[in-house]
DNA sequence: CAATAATTACGAACATTGTCGTAATAAATC
DNA sequence: GATTTATTACGACAATGTTCGTAATTATTG
């Protein structure tokens, strides 16, 4: 039960569940050799290893074929990941993380509104 | 010059090296040992590893013992693994992984306040 | 300088990850 | 039911990461 922390393979396929799940380990292939080239096996052997790690569940699908889905949500991994991120480089400062994520430059006007209002929402929450 | 992307021990020992160097093997491995139980010679191989891919840099120090310094800055590690964060588990979505930081409630007043007075600046700058 | 202590160097074991080839199994088709 | 096709199962390999034991080296001290 300890804190969940996929390698970079894995997360890209719980992507893809997350996406379309229930689904079949072809339609995940698909998608990830889609961006990248990588063999079918590949694909097949990393979803067998999450089944073994309890990341992802598996029922029967038509006839002979599986179909999966994930065993943990999004919300779950965007936790632990970025907990892990917090702790390991930014020292557990959320404003540190925070500041450094706005002050790339990278950020679009859109995205700073959607900020600031949710900021306004714990401002009211806060009292 | 490929993206550098630390292990966790690695980017354990990075965090010490930041905080006090030049400093010692000795030194990085009582910092260490005192979260987590590692042997000396894990810490010493470790280093040397890291000095043979130049993530650190080792001069003489008294007589017989080397010390260490960070040959990548905190900073350029933090963006790094930031941006590695964002790509694979928040979409490239920058208020999406913020508002997370911000949705957890783990964020304190004074690092709210924080916050606000830099997206602030951003306001001024952006005109 | 001989014995002890501190430090570094080296090499090895083991786990995880990413990759795939080949074999086994089940389904569909001729 | 024999052949082709789709799917899964199994095992292997290289690369990397983490760990440590033991040996070599250098300093300190008696």
């Amino acid at each position: 039960m300890s804190t969940v922390r996929p390698s970079e393979a894995e997360l890209e396929i719980l992507q893809v569940l997350w996406e379309h799940q229930p689904c079949s380990v072809k339609l995940v292939h698909e998608k990830i050799s889609a961006a990248r080239n990588v063999g079918y096996t590949t694909t097949l052997k990393q979803m067998q290893r999450m089944l073994d790690k309890s990341f992802v569940l598996r029922e029967d699908g038509e006839g002979k074929s599986h179909v999966y889905r994930a065993a943990i949500s999004a919300e779950t991994i965007k936790g632990n990941m970025f907990d892990g991120l917090l702790n390991k480089v930014f020292g557990n400062s959320v404003s540190d993380l925070v500041m450094h994520a706005l002050g790339s430059g990278k950020t679009s006007d859109a995205e700073l509104e959607k900020i600031r209002q949710f900021l306004g929402k714990i401002d009211q929450k806060d009292d």
